[in-house]
DNA sequence: GCAGGCGCTGTGAGTCTGCTGAGAACCTGT
DNA sequence: ACAGGTTCTCAGCAGACTCACAGCGCCTGC
């Protein structure tokens, strides 16, 4: 079993790498984000150990652009507890589980075999909205069985409301997750353009303007 | 987590209960489409596994039905490869995967997680008070399970309200909490006009006056 | 019974929010 | 270099919303 470790404090690496190998894991480890990401896209590894607080590159942006080079590589995100971030981000980025830091060694081991064992079928499932399809794995989306052409962004926006069907999502949230994890320099009126190119390809009545409060998908 | 189990081959049936309840699930079972609706409409469950080709009510018409009662419970459909249904149907009606039997139970149990990761966003609760509901998550608000359209301020005064039940509620505070943190600037007379409102919509009786003190929902 | 105060509501002006078309800047592939 | 696509800002517009105001009715304390 091939583990790439992710992890930028040295310390904690060098642990891990001894003590995963001496469980019977051959392990890699990558200092930073960047190096991380090539690894993983590169490398079979049978799963990824991914930190969050990354320099250069932050664990989301890595699994975010792993998904998006079609790399579905199990991967366990780990976190600092008090850290801006929860679990429930990670696992929306793709995540398959998450940890909290400080964690027990024999927990991470346990999760880790529980990871490898149920990840026989790593192909994401198809999200689906009354007739609207978006499949993550070829990035397809249809509309009544008919192709859709979507830009980068534009299929962003559309997988995040569809990841969360039903919830109003405010423009500042979308921002956040869709455009830019810092969130800021963007005016919210973007989102209102995407939201009006979204409408002009799907139709609209699909997405929901909930005034004064953001977006929804309608029911 | 609650799984419900539509299944009529009475044998896969129980291997599935078995082996789900093994994997730390909660499982009923159902052995035909009429039971299967009538439970997951009522039952709280966190998904259904739901064959096709069922005696009485067929696996789409469940579905369907069960959609058409605001029931958005997700739902993972089965059936046999070789019948004469194929996966865009099932996605068509409303599945939120779609599995082909036979299939291999480690793949059941990755794609039942995937889908409930999915769709465990973290919803707040919805607020309840007589037959008015308010649904913090998607902002919706009922009175008899009629949908009413509320504008920014009388969401979050009713919603003020709904977590403070029974309570008086001085205007004061009301502007405090609603309206604006420093809370100065507005006559409190918009209160009354915003209560007004809402007693026009969800009609009178819900929100008492307390001459002299405040407001208060009625018991 | 009466006066004063409190709360309710109709009216309307000003504000705010969201939508859209136009266009500049920037990529990307040819 | 160029064409086409993409991303984002800006400005104008329409409609919804918010709130003050003023008049009226009702409650309450004397």
């Amino acid at each position: 079993m091939r583990l790439l470790v992710v992890e930028d404090e040295t310390r904690l690496a060098r642990a891990l790498q001894r003590g995963l190998t001496a469980d019977g894991f051959t392990v890699d480890v990558a200092l930073d984000g960047v190096t991380g990401l090539e690894r993983a896209r590169d490398g079979q590894y049978d799963a990824v150990l991914l930190d969050v607080m990354l320099p250069g590159l932050s664990g989301y942006e890595v699994i975010k652009q792993l998904r998006a080079a079609h790399v579905w590589t199990p991967v366990m995100m780990v976190s600092a507890k008090d850290g801006p971030y929860d679990q429930a981000d990670g696992l929306d980025y793709g995540a398959d589980d998450y940890l909290v830091k400080p964690f027990d060694y024999v927990v991470l081991v346990a999760r880790l075999r529980a990871l490898l064992r149920r990840q026989s079928d790593p192909r994401p499932p198809v999200l689906a909205h009354g007739d609207v399809r978006l499949d993550p794995a070829t990035r397809e989306v249809t509309i009544a069985g008919n192709d859709v052409s979507l830009s980068r962004r534009e299929y962003e926006l559309l997988e995040f409301l569809l990841r969360h069907p039903g919830r109003v999502i405010t423009k500042t949230e979308l921002l956040d997750r869709v455009w830019d994890a810092r969130g800021v320099g963007y005016e919210p009126n973007v989102v209102e353009v995407y939201v009006g190119y979204l409408r002009r390809k799907l139709g609209p009545g699909l997405i929901e303007t909930v005034r004064g409060a953001g977006y929804r998908l309608a029911p």
